[in-house]
DNA sequence: TATAATTTAATTGTACTCAATCAAATACAA
DNA sequence: TTGTATTTGATTGAGTACAATTAAATTATA
């Protein structure tokens, strides 16, 4: 065990979750252009195609990104026609995003590709639900 | 299961693998700022100080990386005198990057950051050896 | 109540990330 | 050899990411 062993790209962990993590996305690619959605703004929808409603910061918490990568992402999806923004009335700091019906049905364009880009991905059921299970774990505790 | 499940966002692997990447790299953010070094410095730095010199190509293969994203880093940590970059003089087409004798230096600046990361990061020895596992067959199916 | 602290988005600046395109060098084929 | 295809890195443009800061609104406190 050298000296400077920790300090090389096979013996980190972080190095592979952040290359997958960009080349399963990379996956997604050709499915997304078709819809002229980037990843993000599709796990955007994905949220908002199941709670219609939902104030920035709390869909920042659900997806992990802070208002700097929301803002200008939300604007994209408001000019679209997807979503609308506007003021709580109770509380003029808090922004609530909410899905328009256009949005709403843009998810039928978007139901095929979980198993299209799933049939990409190469993992046996139980490597999936280990990974599933290990980053859950890590993501919760408050990573 | 309804119809738009798969498009759920807690049905999704590639999710948690894309929030658990960005988190973790953020646990690194200290750590590398004192060394004014952005993560993907840092693993470009990692390679170099194991190789000492290696093409554009074969680094953006090892790191999953293209040109766009590597030539302005490069470029960066060459005019930090960490590295040198040259054309190869069998062919003009390749560009050699080397690590200079003041960027293997730095390698003792940054030995104890994978300890230091790795204490920050809850993870059984036994899900860790799993999930390296599992990142490593999914990018060796040629993700 | 006045003021201090906190919360929330937006903005700013730096640095990726990558698809697409380009240009130069090399390899290959007719 | 000459034209064609391939390889390689650089460039461009759009879109993230995120730390740090700002500003407005609200809440807590003296």
């Amino acid at each position: 065990m050298g000296k400077y062993d920790a300090l090389k790209l096979d013996n980190q962990l972080c190095f592979p979750l952040y290359a997958a993590s960009r080349e399963i996305i990379k996956i997604y690619h050709p499915y997304l252009s078709k819809l002229d959605l980037t990843y993000t703004q599709y796990i955007t929808m994905m949220v908002l195609w199941e709670v219609k409603k939902i104030t920035v910061k709390d869909l920042g918490k659900k997806l992990y990104l802070d208002s700097g990568t929301l803002t200008p992402l939300l604007k994209t999806l408001e000019k679209r026609g997807f979503i609308t923004r506007k003021r709580s009335e109770k509380d003029e700091r808090v922004l609530v995003v909410e899905i328009t019906e256009e949005g709403d049905k843009f998810k039928d364009q978007a139901v095929n590709i979980p198993a299209e880009v799933g049939s990409c991905v190469k993992l046996s059921e139980k490597d999936a639900k280990d990974l599933y299970r290990i980053l859950y774990g890590l993501l919760d505790n408050s990573l």
